[in-house]
DNA sequence: CTAGGGGTAAAT
DNA sequence: ATTTACCCCTAG
């Protein structure tokens, strides 16, 4: 009667993810108090963001119904309240990276049917897989390489579309080398430690705008929010953790997949790039400007 | 306060 | 007609 209904809009739900990375997926109330999201969800209740997070969820796990699901042993292993502490990370813990949710563990006999509904798989590390395993000494070319990820995976309506516009962002982006029509996996340095930045936005080589506003003042960046919760997210250790980045980096696919097919050429992203950097370096020329105290650029 | 169950309007 | 997603209710 009284509310119709209220539609999530994507600010919110970046906001309750943000949130939940913060302050570890069960706090509600400590997310909706603090001031950085309060903003943004002044409208909705504890209970509200527990039973989206609830939906975004099933989602992810692509459980049709959600009748009788398993309770999955969801842990608060979360990262500590406030912490600014500049000791290095040390890797005593028992810290282990799952980032990785590719359903190709489906392997086994059984249902082909409940195949993973939505893409969640990085078309980035399919790519890096696909071109890895075709072991081309000179590099392996789009045809290869799509035909591999269709038969491994499956493929998406447009994905030849999506594939190309992914390879030249790759190469843009320096993961890979392409040398006449073919792809080789750029000498990346260290990759022990798995795909660690994730190529969100064409920031050619040492370009790098890390805005850092502590008190917001309603400015949130488009981009920026993206890359505040991956940011965020590599702190987070847990399978929550994965679970969040899974979500955020098909976000963030998507993003790009749209800016990229929109602009003929990805030049619209290159753009959108450099405005982000005029953005940042304005707003760093108006800091100095005031008080030229030391500004330390976040690596 | 939070987790889970359940109802139901809106979307497909 | 079925699924999705928002909202309410209540036990712990």
């Amino acid at each position: 009667m009284g509310a119709p209904k209220q539609k999530w809009n994507a600010e919110e739900e970046a906001a309750l993810k943000a949130g939940v990375v913060k302050h570890g997926a069960g706090k509600w109330r400590t997310i909706l108090k603090d001031p950085e999201f309060a903003r943004i969800l002044y409208l909705r209740s504890n209970v509200d963001l527990k039973d989206k997070w609830r939906n975004l969820s099933v989602l992810v796990n692509g459980w049709g119904s959600r009748d009788k699901y398993r309770t999955v042993t969801r842990r608060l292993a979360q990262v500590p309240k406030q912490e600014d502490s500049s000791m290095a990370l040390s890797a005593g813990q028992s810290d282990e990276d799952a980032m990785d949710a590719k359903p190709m563990a489906a392997s086994s006999d059984s249902q082909q049917v409940s195949a993973p509904k939505r893409s969640i798989v990085r078309l980035d590390d399919l790519i890096m897989e696909a071109i890895v395993n075709l072991k081309d000494s000179d590099g392996s070319n789009k045809t290869a390489i799509g035909a591999y990820i269709e038969e491994q995976y499956w493929a998406p309506p447009d994905f030849r579309r999506l594939l190309l516009a992914k390879l030249k962002f790759l190469t843009a982006s320096g993961k890979l080398i392409k040398v006449k029509r073919r792809y080789r996996i750029a000498p990346t340095p260290t990759f022990s430690e798995k795909r660690r930045y994730s190529s969100v936005f064409p920031f050619e080589g040492r370009r790098r705008v890390s805005p850092r506003f502590d008190k917001d003042d309603g400015t949130m960046l488009m981009r920026t929010q993206i890359d505040l919760e991956l940011a965020k997210m590599r702190t987070m250790t847990s399978q929550e953790a994965a679970a969040a980045a899974a979500r955020a980096v098909a976000e963030a696919e998507a993003a790009i997949a749209e800016a990229e097919e929109a602009a003929r050429e990805a030049e619209a992203a290159e753009a959108d790039a450099e405005a982000a950097q005029a953005f940042a370096d304005a707003a760093m020329r108006t800091l100095k400007g005031r008080n030229h105290a030391k500004m330390v650029i976040s690596a």
